[in-house]
DNA sequence: GAGGTCACG
DNA sequence: ACGTACGTGACCTCG
């Protein structure tokens, strides 16, 4: 099968895909061996010289020369099920949702831009005038010169490692209240952001031939299973600022008859943990359908759930996400803006509620230590030797990515095996909905008339029960959301 | 091309 | 004393 989709002339694209699977890159093309002009593109022979010393002598052949090579590590790794039952599965998947493409609404950008201009307009003079001369204030380099040497905000400035004063949002942020210029500058880095990177850019990737935009998606881009999204990046598209929402806007439809469907996973890193480490608590808490920060902080705090004031809700959810992130005191202090201590007491108050979390990652790294890498439930393994590191660092860093690794991967292999089935479904029902984007939780639709409920039948089935593994310890749920546009649609 | 920054999950 | 939350990609400056 694998041979036959190799030799298919008419299967290009399906080649570098499948290529691209195995190596971690699409290697097909002389282009892509001695690099794209203009594009950082990795050389294949720096990846590793011994396993990939192939010869570039006709494309199909390149391919079968590296799945010879290639095939016998996914056997050593125990990863063939990964890939024939995972990644090949959702290849036509990914290979549909680039060809379909999204369309955007060019004119409501371009009228946004104009506002962006005006207001970028406005902050830059007040900026310039509470500093007594222009400078470029998209250089952060300048900025801090204009802050910490002319202006002295602060006695110790924060500094990079490169030794540059530090002008990131955080550090700004802190300083808001030395000086009303701040917010300003906060103000303009936003903006300028959103224009530059959004406003100004995506309607330049609207493809003249079909008048939609086609993003890539790296099937092998990232260390946990994650998709990737580039050129440009779909998986990155503004909706925390009320400005940034514009720009979900421009997400549309091809036509008024259609709409947007956006369907996501319900807090489904945390599920995972939950049926990762078997925690009685947290499992009855998705079973009883609290929200899960609530219940969190109810444990955590030794109070009522209904007793559970928003920053006590704001503190739990906050140690939620560090859990998954591999958590440390300091971390968590830095992000709530609270002493180590009491950091360090709310972590140790949680491991006393959630004792199976604790044991989840204390096994989890003895099982790197042993073995090596650790895996999903599905059996992807990230390989990591620094845990055996002596520097300390670097070893602490492994342990965070250990304990990371199987959840964010887990909930990879979930939407990928979700994605596969729906992309078969559609085809095999004659759907004239189409999938158009994966956002690691998220799967968005043009959805065709009249087929609402066909399609979100589809979408509860292959969703929800993917993984029927996952769906023994733990319930898993799915948001489902319908628009005139993507915004609307969440 | 590296560094800094910031958009998303 | 030191220094970090996990995973990405794009834009801008500057040497």
């Amino acid at each position: 099968m694998i041979a036959h989709t190799l030799a298919a002339p008419d299967q290009r694209h399906s080649m570098d895909r499948l290529s691209e699977a195995l190596l971690g890159y699409r290697p097909i093309s002389i282009t892509t061996l001695i690099g794209e002009k203009g594009k950082d593109q990795k050389s294949m022979l720096e990846v590793d010289p011994d396993a990939l010393a192939v010869y570039a002598t006709e494309d199909a052949d390149v391919t079968w020369q590296l799945y010879e090579k290639l095939l016998p590590l996914l056997k050593e790794s125990e990863q063939e099920s990964v890939f024939y039952d995972i990644e090949m599965p959702t290849l036509p998947a990914l290979e549909a949702m680039e060809a379909s493409g999204i369309s955007l609404d060019i004119f409501a950008l371009e009228e946004f831009s104009d506002k962006l201009a005006t207001e970028i307009e406005n902050a830059s003079s007040e900026i310039f005038n509470a500093s007594g001369h222009e400078f470029n204030l998209n250089s952060p380099k300048q900025l801090g010169v204009v802050l910490f040497e002319e202006l002295k905000l602060v006695d110790k400035p924060k500094k990079t490692k490169t030794g540059q004063y530090k002008t990131d949002e955080q550090t700004l942020t802190s300083l808001a209240g030395e000086h009303s210029i701040i917010r300003r500058i906060l103000d303009y880095r936003m903006m300028t952001k959103l224009k530059s990177t959004y406003v100004d850019a995506l309607p330049n990737s609207v493809s003249k031939k079909t008048n939609r935009i086609h993003t890539t998606f790296h099937q092998t881009a990232t260390t946990t299973g994650r998709l990737a999204s580039s050129d440009p990046n779909l998986q990155n598209i503004p909706i925390r600022t009320d400005l940034g929402q514009e720009i979900r806007k421009a997400f549309v439809p091809e036509n008024a008859k259609n709409k947007i469907l956006s369907a996501d996973y319900s807090q489904i890193e945390l599920r995972i943990i939950a049926a990762i480490s078997e925690d009685e608590g947290m499992i009855q808490a998705f079973q009883k359908g609290i929200d899960i920060h609530s219940a969190t902080a109810a444990k955590v705090y030794g109070v009522e759930v209904d007793a559970v004031e928003p920053e006590m809700r704001r503190k739990a959810k906050m140690v939620n996400f560090g859990i998954s992130y591999g958590i440390s005191a300091f971390g968590l202090a830095q992000r709530l803006g609270i002493p180590r201590r009491e950091a360090a007491e709310i972590i140790d108050n949680y491991f006393n509620q959630f004792p199976s979390i604790r044991s989840y990652i204390d096994d989890t790294i003895a099982f790197c230590r042993e073995n090596g890498f650790v895996e999903t439930l599905s059996g992807r393994r990230r390989y990591l030797p620094d845990i055996k590191s002596s520097n300390q660092t670097v070893k602490n860093a492994a342990e965070r990515n250990a304990i990371n690794m199987p959840i964010q991967g887990t909930a990879a292999d979930l939407i990928k095996i979700a994605m596969a089935n729906i992309h078969q479904d559609i085809i095999s029902q004659k759907l004239k909905s189409r999938m158009l984007l994966q956002v690691h939780d998220e799967l968005v639709f043009e959805l065709a008339p009249k087929e609402d409920d066909v399609l979100k039948g589809i979408l509860e089935n292959r969703m929800v029960y993917a993984l029927p593994s996952l769906n023994e310890k733990v319930p898993v749920e799915i948001e489902i959301g319908i628009g005139k546009n993507w915004l609307e649609a969440h």
